[in-house]
DNA sequence: CGGGTACTTGACAATGGTCAAGTGTGGTGG
DNA sequence: CCACCACACTTGACCATTGTCAAGTACCCG
């Protein structure tokens, strides 16, 4: 597929003209990481952003311990890195493939340009910052005010929806992942899991999910408790 | 001090011209709202974003239990309620006045239009919404990553750094507020500031805060422990 | 001066994290 | 093609942090 037509499919840059995405494409980096490369680190100064064309990245804090929090997973058509191009000029996080992952990188001054230029552009990317706000607003949301359980609970339900409602799910990440997405630890999960296996809310095999009472599940992300 | 004035010190339209100000000021509605109202509430449609003129807003969301999650304050000059303006069409959280407090409400509709005529406007929009995320990333960071000594301690070094490095801090809301800003409940609070006291870190008198050993709050705030 | 709210303090409980010791399991190279 | 290794995951015992409940004190505003 040709950078041009990958730039198009990109939902930032939807609703622009073939001349501005010709623009765009002239600026555009084109970049491959392999699988756990770091792209940059929490407090660099930075130069631009992100898209993810394939692959997955996860953006994380760590603890002065080393524990990881995991914000958010970036996948294909998504960006990440734009902060620091509107405000502070330094990544609030750090990004790191978690697969074999192409990239396109957007250098910050020649953006701006085309930002100011275009105000579908500028549209686009309220809208994107606007998004990531209500996702965090909802992150601080379950980290302050939901158990663990629930948290699982809600997060299981979301890949349901995303999935179209269907039952059986497959986790795209490694239950430590998950672990640290849903701020918390392995062992955590596993016990929470293992809890909802044996009152038949859902099954599990490794990576795939069953859900098997959704009303259950459905009680638990809106706090209900978990009996052992 | 007429709209117009005031209109032109809020950060979000600096940069604007004379002519472009007036039309900012022709889409204005002036309230004003009593201690304790609320401005909107989580989930309801919004048909636009406000700006604090005077007084004070807590934006906060609420657990099913009650329990309450201050994301943030809002003090004059600072906008909120924008995402629902960009993305989804409602509002994230709840927001509530602390005090008597002037507002102007900026309807959606016409404000997009003057955004999308004008990209420093959409620049400052764009920087307002990254500072945000900015701010959340790091409330995500403490809650998730480091204890209420930390979190604490790393509040109080914030005021102190925002007057210009003082030692004499004076708390601007209840330390009830301060708990739920920080994901915890009062009484812990109580307890960390006693402890601190006890060793000499602070003194405490009220909504009266000096810090006595800032050497010590700065190695709580990167994760020390606060022994008993 | 009175009343309500903010705050403090104590005893207790529970959520979930730490540490340690396994048990799979998938992928790679011999 | 199989063995092995690394890594993901599980399970158990323990414990730290912090939340809950209750009672009492201080303080501010009207």
């Amino acid at each position: 597929m040709s950078i041009i037509d990958l730039v198009a499919s990109i939902p930032l840059f939807h609703g622009l003209s073939q001349e501005q995405l010709e623009e765009v494409v002239d600026i555009t980096v084109d970049q491959t990481f392999q699988k756990g490369q770091t792209v940059f680190s929490e407090g660099e100064a930075a130069a631009g952003f992100y898209v993810v064309v394939s692959g997955q990245v996860k953006i994380f804090k760590l603890s002065s311990e080393g524990k990881e929090q995991i914000l958010h997973f970036v996948t294909p058509g998504e960006s990440f890195g734009e902060v620091p191009v509107f405000a502070g000029g330094r990544f609030p996080a750090h990004a790191e493939t978690i697969e074999r992952s192409r990239l396109f990188f957007f250098p910050r001054a020649v953006f701006l340009e085309l930002i100011g230029k275009d105000p579908s552009l500028a549209m686009n990317m309220l809208a994107d910052l606007s998004r990531r706000l209500r996702r965090f607003t909802q992150l601080v949301e379950e980290l302050s005010l939901k158990e663990v359980p629930s948290r699982l609970a809600a997060y299981l339900l979301y890949l349901s929806e995303r999935d179209n409602g269907s039952g059986d799910l497959e986790l795209s990440i490694t239950k430590g992942q998950l672990a640290s997405l849903l701020g918390t630890i392995p062992e955590t999960i596993s016990r929470i899991l293992g809890k909802m296996s044996g009152h038949d809310i859902v099954r599990v095999q490794g990576r795939k999910i069953t859900i098997v009472n959704r009303k259950r599940l459905e009680d638990l992300s809106a706090g209900e408790k978990l009996v052992d």
